[in-house]
DNA sequence: GGCCATTTGTTTAAAGTTCAAGGAGGGGCC
DNA sequence: GGCCCCTCCTTGAACTTTAAACAAATGGCC
């Protein structure tokens, strides 16, 4: 495909630019990119699915949870720090709730909110479940990289995370970040 | 915790090992994965629905499909390149016919068989929509990568993808590796 | 040919996610 | 107080994904 002769001086009529398409190597780089993370996801998936009954990011609202200060925190929090929405976040925690390991406590100051509450059960799920996530995941990613790569790993997904954080989140809670 | 001291010298009575937790380095470069990986998927879901229709994955499988030979595939074989289970991807041709973007069509040498063709129409679509795609997967990560460090994603994706790819898969099709 | 394990692709139901809409409370402003 | 806009969280419907079960066709083997 070739770029028109008015690509770098476009006349008075609005063309679309020329798509900035993605070199060959860069195409590598993608599809290594997204083959990677696709079956790193599933992977983690299946493997909590079958160990711990529940899918990745539900796990994960768990941990979440068992980090905070009296294993609680607001809804709202927790789906900004899970990075997802509360809509998401509303529907996985009614399903914790029925397994329960989590369960929902009215906010005091404000009437609106609600705390989602890790119970002594979810908290023994998760101690009893981690080893074999943690083990899973070395496995999976560190076990196989060099310190450096993994160094690089870090700073590579910080930047591509932070370009994509959403403005306003946690301008308030600046803490959470 | 500590370790207990029998760990680097187990007695007759069978002890799980010390799980080998992750360093407070290591946590943090497998959060900024995970955020960094969140925040891709969501954005890129949200960009393709919005400009095309249809989730990141349906997007994919279009594309494979347009790179194919004669513009098609069979299932299996699609699945695996797209890196997903057959099931999937039945429920996603399924939809994407209805869209009228591809249609199937039996596979003459193997009547078990079948082929994903990509129409005309959803030719079109991809034609129409790759530029806005590019752009977006640009901006979120080779904008703001230096060459290094597109270099070392590719390569360390590229090992954690080898890692988890099914021993099986592609063994007798070798050249889609 | 006949048998049997395997491959191919689909189907069903349950589970999870998304989107848009909505109820209820907070908080500023008059 | 009363009004209005915003935030907090939930809901229901539509859609996607998963897991397990299935029919049909293949291919090796006797």
């Amino acid at each position: 495909m070739k770029a028109p002769a008015s690509a770098s001086t476009p006349g008075s009529v609005a063309e679309p630019p020329e798509p900035r398409w993605l070199t060959q190597e860069e195409q590598r780089v993608w599809r290594s990119f997204m083959e990677g993370v696709t079956l790193l996801d599933d992977h983690l998936d299946r493997q909590l699915q079958r160990d711990a009954g529940m899918p990745h990011v539900y796990y994960g609202l768990l941990v979440k949870l068992a980090e905070a200060p009296r294993r609680r925190l607001r809804m709202t929090e927790l789906a900004m720090l899970a990075k997802i929405t509360r809509s998401r976040l509303s529907h996985a925690i009614a399903r914790l709730e029925k397994n329960g390991w989590v369960h929902r406590e009215d906010c005091p100051d404000d009437k609106r909110g609600q705390f989602a509450v890790l119970t002594d059960q979810g908290y023994e799920v998760l101690r009893q479940t981690a080893p074999g996530h943690v083990e899973a995941v070395r496995q999976a990613v560190f076990d196989r990289l060099t310190p450096e790569q993994q160094k690089s790993l870090g700073e590579i997904m910080r930047i591509i995370a932070e370009g994509l954080q959403p403005a306003e989140a946690g301008a308030d809670l600046p803490w959470l970040r």
